[in-house]
DNA sequence: GCCAGTTGTTATCGACGATACGGACCTGTG
DNA sequence: CACAGGTCCGTATCGTCGATAACAACTGGC
């Protein structure tokens, strides 16, 4: 899964140091060639194309996300480490808006799996807080609903980076969003309550799964379960 | 204010059709000229730029987007307004997701005031919502809560077009943001009474104004009310 | 040793954004 | 009517870009 191929890889820094530095956040292949010392061909025969080379710049730019994120999570509180989250996330968008715009931002073309990851990472926060049971909705539509927000603030930030300097506005964005997902207090049953467990004995058995039934059977449990919590 | 020149307009529109069907959201310029019959430096000349163009239909397209909303706002109930405001935001994205990147997502060199203009929309909605004691906020910041939150939501729908079939989630996130920015019923004062109050007060000055201070006076109880609202 | 696959080069193509230049047209003045 | 000034548009062209064809050098396995 790691980068093996040290000259994919340079090209790669290549272009997300001219992505990071150009003013209308575009690339050019040639001067992507020019600066790792190589001719245009290759760059075509590593990444068949310039949508190629922007999502394995994408692609890259979530190795650089997600170790923003691992030297900040897994306090043992999985909803202070859902705040840090969103704040990690405003930082990196402040750090790289090229990159950010490159990642989050609708490509009709792009074949970029750096969004989806993101998300399977909130997911597996999200997972968690519902094993605490502190979450309302299934972790999958709560990841959607965060995502949503965050890159939505986000990205008006980048178009306004006066925004960064106060987080009033995120902050205030980020409780909105989680007041609709958590609950108010962690062991608080605020709504049916066979659907809190049902949520609950669901996130704990995808985290850890358990020796008392064999994997078919937690397969079936687990679809009866969102049948309860689904409709 | 309206458009003027024939051709400009006309060249407006062959741009803003050929960023609806071209695959990659992106425009020729030479393609728009020849649609029109004219040459590239009638463009030049007119735009000065292709970002001047693309400007220009990002304004044009604000234009749509004004005819779409005032065919079902001001219906009496401002917080009505305020969520079918929210639907068809969520509408107008999906029928022309092109022109809808190229209005909400950050352009660096873009000096397109839709953005801008769609927001004043919003704030005058919302300034009516606190006329009627409906708001916890002052309404610039309400607005860029919605107005982003909305765009963050759209964008994700644009990039996975069958999350429009089914409205729960763009649903959602309207009721999460909106329930921490509109007070759960018109007359309740859960918050500061005296905040409350004068939020109230300054919105109603926005709207209608008052024979019986001077507009100096005005002016200044106005600055007075925000330095109680605001901390 | 040789052949196939890999890895890189040079040279080039077509499309694009942008501009220099010249000519047509209108307009007002004598 | 003739003519000068400005406005408006087309022709031709430049430099850059993404992409590819054709060819050359290296490598490993039988």
């Amino acid at each position: 899964m790691a980068e093996t191929d040290p000259l994919r890889a340079a090209m790669i820094e290549a272009a997300e140091r001219q992505l990071a530095s150009s003013s209308d956040h575009e690339i050019a292949t040639r001067a992507v060639c020019e600066a790792v010392g190589v001719s245009q061909p290759v760059l075509y025969r590593l990444f068949g194309d310039k949508r190629g080379l922007l999502d394995a710049v994408a692609d890259h730019g979530y190795e650089r996300y997600t170790a923003l994120k691992a030297a900040q999570e897994q306090t043992g509180d999985p909803v202070a480490d859902l705040h840090a989250g969103w704040d990690g996330h405003m930082a990196f968008a402040q750090a790289n808006p090229a990159l950010y715009q490159l990642m989050f931002t609708p490509r009709p073309w792009s074949h970029s799996t750096a969004r989806e990851r993101v998300m399977d990472l909130l997911v597996a926060t999200l997972t968690r807080c519902a094993a605490a049971g502190a979450l309302k909705l299934e972790p999958q539509t709560a990841a959607q609903l965060i995502l949503s927000a965050n890159v939505g603030t986000a990205l008006d930030h980048i178009a306004r980076p006066a925004l960064f300097e106060d987080p009033a506005l995120s902050h205030r964005m980020r409780d909105a969003v989680f007041s609709h997902v958590l609950t108010t207090t962690p062991t608080q049953h605020n709504t049916d309550p066979l659907r809190t467990a049902a949520l609950r004995l669901h996130a704990q058995l995808q985290l850890g799964g358990t020796e008392a039934l064999e994997p078919v059977e937690i397969a079936l449990l687990q679809r009866w379960l969102e049948r309860i919590t689904h409709p």
